[in-house]
Parts: C-alpha cells; structure tokens; sequence
DNA sequence: AATCTATATTCCTATCAAGGAATATAAATC
DNA sequence: GATTTATATTCCTTGATAGGAATATAGATT
C-alpha cells in the first residue's frame, strides 16, 4: 500500500526536517548539512531513502545533487505533505531549521537559490 | 517528538485499518476481527501498540474492550487522522471493511452500536 | 594525472517491530 | 468452583532500520 511507504519515510525526525526544509525549494546535501547540522552520511542516506521511495526527486548539478519535492506528487502524498507542513509550524525544531535555512542566502529570497543557477556553495561552479 | 510517535503507528497497514474503522465509533476487540478479518492476537497488539501511544483509548466492558479514539486529540492527532480519512477513502481495503462494519449491526446505524449499551455480541452481556 | 570537493555506499552493531503459538488473565455463566 | 468467553501477554524468530566509520565514486580543478 502506496500509504503505508508515505508513513514509513515519515516516521524519522531527520527525514520529517528534510522534507520541512524541502516544501521551501530545492537544496543540495551541502547546504542540507549547514541547514539540519547532521553529518553528510545521515543526511545523504536519508535523502536516498526518500528518493527510492519516491518522496523526493534529485538531479546533479556539476559536484552537486540538488534534491527537490516530485513534480507531480500524488494525491496521498500531497495530503501528508501539507498536513506535515501544518503540523511542524508549531514545532521549534522544524522552525529553526527555516530559519538556518534562510540566513544560508542572505539578502536573497530564500526560492531565489537556484535561479541563480548555482547551488550558493562558494565556489559557484554548480 | 509527539508528530513521529504518531506517524509510528501510521505505517503499520493493521494499524491503519483499525483507525479507520475507530473514525465511525467504538468498537470491541471480538468486532475488529470480524471486521479486518485478522487474528485475535493480531489485533489486540496493534491495539494495544496505538494505546501506548495515546492514538486511541479503551474501557472495559464486561468481558469486552471498547476501544475508541481519544475524546480530546492533539491538534496534530487530528490533522494526521482527517489526512488519513482522505487518503483512506479511495482505497479498497479500508472501504471493504467499513462495509463489513456495517453488516455487522444489521438493520440498525453503525454509531448506534454503544447506544444500545452493549457491545453488539450475541450474548448481550456487555 | 593527481587532487579536491560533494555525495553515495559498504560494513558493522544495536534496536525495534511484526507475526504466530502458546499461555495468562479477567469477567461471566453454569 | 469449574468452565467459557474475550482479551492480553510472553516467548520466539525474522526482517527492517538507524547511526557511524571507513571507503568508494563522480565530477571539477590544477
């Protein structure tokens, strides 16, 4: 059962702040690390867990692997994921991380990241 | 974190089922397994697994458990339990066994069960 | 080609959950 | 009090998952 999959990759913290993070635009693991302060081995085994299951798409960009919420997600998934977005508002984990997340591009909107065309890691070669 | 404890008992197909079948009222252990079909010890642990965790609650009856969801649920509880009614609705499994719900109490309204201040069983003892 | 950077994978260990068989408990009935 | 009915718990095996250390890979840079 299709919800079932949904509930599984729902039921670990990291994996609930990845997707928290991910309802505001696409990011790359880099950033993911600045944003949750987790070591790259959780978050890229996390984000490879909620790509097979089909909760995040990902596309490289040069060095980097930009993952980004699926295009058209499914019904069900679109349900869990707006009820997750209403029910991490009140949460001081998932609002911290927004807020890291937003101070990564400073003096840029947040969605801004990637029509710059590059990932905002210093070297600017994505 | 509450959100994951609920999503924990969310990703468990029984589970699922029984809190499906709790969203039309309470209900005892003996009914939930004519109504999923599935064991008693089966039922009984994931009632006992989503008791734990404040998903649902019971009360004694004679010899039944009546189990029910929680008259004041979290806000997250409720969101997570709509969202589930939603998702739910499309999905033949959880529709066969409202339909079995239903046959249960022949002739009389499903919510009517407790009403009738016993459990629905043959005997009438509860 | 050697190196660096970003990311993924492998290997390990520990923990948890599911399912079933058997048994225990608790209340009702005879 | 013995039995029956409804439900819970224990014990067991099996499979899944999390986390981290170490290593591998893939692309970019020099």
């Amino acid at each position: 059962m299709d919800l079932i999959k949904i509930y599984e990759c729902l039921c670990d913290v990291t994996r609930l702040r990845l997707l928290n993070v991910l309802a505001q635009g696409p990011l790359c693991v880099c950033h993911f690390q600045e944003v949750l302060r987790e070591p790259q081995v959780k978050i890229s085994k996390h984000l490879g867990y909620l790509r097979t299951r089909g909760l995040v798409a990902c596309e490289r960009r040069g060095n980097w692997m930009i993952y980004r919420l699926p295009e058209k997600p499914s019904r069900q998934l679109r349900a869990n994921l707006a009820c997750l977005q209403d029910c991490a508002q009140e949460n001081p984990v998932f609002r911290r991380d927004l807020a890291r997340l937003k101070k990564l591009t400073p003096a840029v909107a947040v969605a801004a990241v990637y029509e710059r065309r590059d990932c905002g890691c210093e070297s600017g070669a994505c």
